[in-house]
DNA sequence: TTGTAAGCGTTATCAA
DNA sequence: TTGATAACGCTTACAA
């Protein structure tokens, strides 16, 4: 029976002990070396058992220089960010992919004031890479980050221009053109779109995707308003727009959330969708599916891009060569909105 | 000029050098010792500055016994976790907060299946406390964890009786009895509930405090049905509702999600809110807010409840007293739709 | 007020 | 295959 010495957990010096080895024997045995007789192998195992042994991080990460520790990186303004469902579930697939390996995950919240004080946090080597998920164009600060530590966008970075980000994200504009084609489809004459902001590649390539699908139609694209992905954006974009042209007959909306404040409005104008006035829209998430008529939506796979992010994250942080860019696929929800 | 010497970031042993001065009145500067001479500080600081200098973390770490870092433990079904806007917001309030000091978050997922990794993970100093968001009864072996490290719940763990479990909470009972009022004021004559799970404590204490409303009003308290806090249960509770009794005119929904999938029944079997049926809920979010109608709900401080949780713990940390269970104000938004 | 020196619990190098 | 032993970068008595 081992003593229950005072002074905290046990040590992996204690294991040694209690095994009857070398603490070298039991770093490699924690860590899995092969070359270790098998008989010390149970030995050691027995030990760390009896003892309750668990590592201590801290040492293990300045021994090897290794953090095991991957920071996730979010906007400043987690009011917005953790309110839509998109990056939430975002999140829950990188968390989810992460419990199953050794890594742990520290959420950073991005200083708008100082982005230097995160970049620094980062470069210190507290973490052994990054995953940024970028709101705003703000994000060459991360990008320049990406040069010295591995970094992964969720989406692509608006500075990703010419530089190497490497990144995870949908083909907005194919997916956005697509949805509109539908409306076109359906026989709508006068489509709109309520875009998003436009300091983001997801805004502004869903609204490029609405352009291309009306052009192709013969059809003018003069009928955009931005809103900021919230519900109340929705809202005001959706009034300017009726005011603007109250025969609007069809309506992109690049997120659902922005979709349910639009439908407000429109309710409060007697219209109703989708007999006067056809409706499509980002996200297949809550807000699509519980709205009054759900809505017709071009689904995107969050959790699984979630994993992707970590995949390809952890890939090169092993150094192992992977794609720059990590196109996921979307397909479209039909709920007879268009 | 500093040279810049290879071999990654600068530690403090150069800013030593670099400031004429020793690693530990570096040290003392860094960590803000109050006895230090002026000119030594501003030194140091100078050449802080000059180097880029940011302190490893794992050093700090393993020489001083403080992890900086506290992790959050939420529920392995991280999908209806973050899907949750209660829960994401509360995380937010968490995250917000951390922000501001130098404490870091590490997010954990409880694997239900063992358990033990989880809390051995958590006691083998890795972190100096952790919060939990419990969802389930499956809350004990946090309990217990309690023991070792300083832990606050959000939200009464199940298994807080007797024990000394430190939790942040609102008057769930006295919130959901109010709500239920309202309904009994405006003439509802029989009131049904759509209570969260048995297994959680917000579930029991809504449905109790629904029980009693009706208790001193004089009415049955038969009409229960209990859902998951997902839309989907609050579909199905609202079916077995009817079938139980198509003359029900009002309802207390223990959360906005669920009330907004009872609303999708309502709908479909053409009874309309509130003129047939009064509707009160609970969480006034997104779902709340944007159903049509919009629900008059019991709105609990989210955010202020995950910034008190770690406000309980930072405190606890630091070794002063705080009150065990901290209750936070509720109050009713008034839509009409009682 | 400052510096010296002994750890903190691992990993990693090198002999054995 | 194993075991000494020197890092890893910082904090912290203890001395000066």
């Amino acid at each position: 029976m081992a003593p229950e010495p005072p002074g905290g957990p046990p040590t992996l010096e204690r294991v040694a002990a209690v095994a009857g080895v070398s603490r070298s024997t039991v770093s490699r045995v924690v860590n899995g070396s092969p070359k270790v007789a098998p008989a010390a192998v149970e030995a050691v195992h027995r030990a760390i058992e009896d003892l309750g042994y668990v590592p201590n991080r801290a040492a293990r990460i300045l021994a090897s220089r290794r953090t095991q520790s991957i920071a996730l990186v979010i906007p400043e303004n987690t009011a917005r960010f953790f309110a839509d469902p998109f990056f939430a579930t975002v999140v829950q697939g990188i968390a989810m992919y992460l419990a199953d390996t050794d890594y742990t995950l520290s959420l950073l919240i991005a200083a708008e004031k100082d982005a230097e004080k995160t970049r620094r946090y980062l470069q210190a080597g507290n973490v052994d890479g990054a995953l940024v998920l970028s709101h705003h164009s703000d994000d060459r600060s991360y990008v320049q980050l990406a040069k010295s530590i591995p970094v992964v966008f969720g989406g692509r970075p608006m500075s990703a221009e010419g530089s190497d980000a490497y990144y995870v994200d949908v083909d907005n504009v194919a997916a956005a053109s697509d949805a509109t084609h539908r409306l076109v489809a359906r026989g709508r004459r006068r489509i709109a779109t309520i875009a998003g902001p436009a300091d983001m590649s997801a805004g502004l390539d869903r609204a490029e995707g609405w352009r291309r699908a009306l052009e192709e139609a013969g059809m003018p694209t003069d009928l955009i308003e931005h809103g900021d992905f919230s519900p109340a954006g929705g809202e005001a974009a959706m009034r300017r727009l009726l005011e603007r042209d109250p025969a609007i007959d069809g309506l992109f909306v690049a997120s659902s959330l922005m979709a349910s404040g639009a439908l407000n409005v429109l309710r409060g104008t007697g219209r109703i969708v989708p007999r006067d006035l056809g409706l499509v829209t980002f996200d297949n998430d809550y807000a699509a599916q519980s709205s009054s008529p759900p809505l017709t939506t071009v689904e995107q796979p969050t959790v699984e891009l979630g994993r992707r992010m970590v995949d390809v994250l952890l890939q090169r942080i092993a150094g192992h060569a992977v794609p720059i860019i990590t196109v996921m696929p979307t397909r479209v929800i039909e709920r007879g909105t268009e």
